[in-house]
DNA sequence: AAGGCTTTCAACCGCAGGGTG
DNA sequence: GCACCCTGCGGTTGAAAGCCT
């Protein structure tokens, strides 16, 4: 840690002298948490004060709020929230707290690390701006689909899908795999899709929109042309030139990125092998990183 | 096994905004 | 309007863990 765990020396005062910083200890944590049962947050800097602990009310909240508190969740995150987490970072930027808040248990800080050590070492790799269009472009076209396809693989696996993530994704897969092929060109809200006949038409309703989709393609009259929101459901499309694969992603107040008048469908980027040797246009995509 | 390098993530910092007197 | 305090946010840091040679 940047600071030690030796109370701080500095001379701006005997009890700023005997405050502590750096990591906390188990007895810290069990003063903390136990104060805020019986008495209840805020109020910070009492609250450090009266809990009988030589930390700031800042280094309090923060403990609380991104370590301590019940309902924080520990672990990786799951593709459905990386997948939320680049959705709303594509329309919020850097708004940590604002994208948190969509995620339960997942705190800000927590994202900004992920955001910090996953995405950006990507766009490290693609040697790409990570605030740059191409880049968000890139993680649109190659990193989402992924994720959907974890996704599936996910909810295939495990029925607990829905209890844990319900708040923020519904996932609508059929039997289609996404990247089942190397070579497959994903496409993500554009207006290129190629044109296969309906067959077995279903709906699936969400909110209060009903959407067409089918088991082995879709007919494109029903798609939107550039990125839409459905209600709370934001629309995920996959061409692999026979088959379409629909995904509602239920985000709250999610709006779409607006790619603006640039056509996404233009661009030429394709997905690298899994050994990592170039495929099209786009240089290797380590995608083993993500999870 | 050991040393160096890289990555992760908990914790800190400065700043801004809101509330209060 | 001003000063002060509290809270929350985003950026940054650095110890620990993991990886590589």
């Amino acid at each position: 840690m940047r600071a030690t765990n030796n109370m701080t020396t500095s001379c701006n005062g005997e009890e700023f002298d005997q405050l502590k910083r750096g990591a906390w200890t188990l007895e810290e944590d069990n003063l903390l948490i136990h104060y805020i049962n019986c008495h209840g947050e805020g109020h910070w800097n009492l609250l450090a004060k009266s809990a009988g602990l030589k930390r700031t009310g800042k280094s309090c909240r923060l403990r609380w709020l991104n370590y301590l508190r019940p309902d924080t969740k520990r672990g990786n995150l799951t593709p459905q929230e990386q997948l939320v987490i680049l959705q709303l970072h594509s329309k919020w930027g850097n708004r940590w707290s604002k994208i948190a808040r969509h995620l339960p248990g997942r705190t800000d800080n927590e994202i900004k690390n992920y955001w910090r050590t996953r995405v950006q070492k990507q766009a490290r790799h693609l040697n790409i701006d990570s605030s740059s269009k191409r880049f968000v472009e890139a993680l649109h076209r190659f990193w989402m689909p992924r994720l959907l396809e974890k996704v599936e693989q996910t909810s295939s696996s495990s029925s607990s899908l829905s209890n844990s993530t319900a708040s923020t994704l519904t996932i609508e897969t059929d039997q289609n795999k996404l990247c089942a092929h190397p070579q497959t060109e994903h496409t993500i809200f554009t207006s290129s899709f190629p044109s296969p006949q309906p067959i077995n038409k279903e709906y699936i309703s969400s909110s209060s929109n009903i959407y067409a989709t089918d088991s082995c393609g879709m007919t494109l009259s029903q798609l939107p042309e550039m990125p839409q929101l459905y209600g709370d459901t934001a629309g995920f499309y996959n061409s692999s030139f026979q088959n379409i694969d629909f995904y509602n992603v239920d985000i709250n107040e999610l709006d779409m990125i607006d790619f603006g008048s640039d056509n996404m469908s233009t661009l030429n980027f394709q997905l690298a092998d899994n050994d990592g040797t170039r495929s099209g246009d786009m240089a290797y995509w380590n995608m083993d990183d993500l999870w």
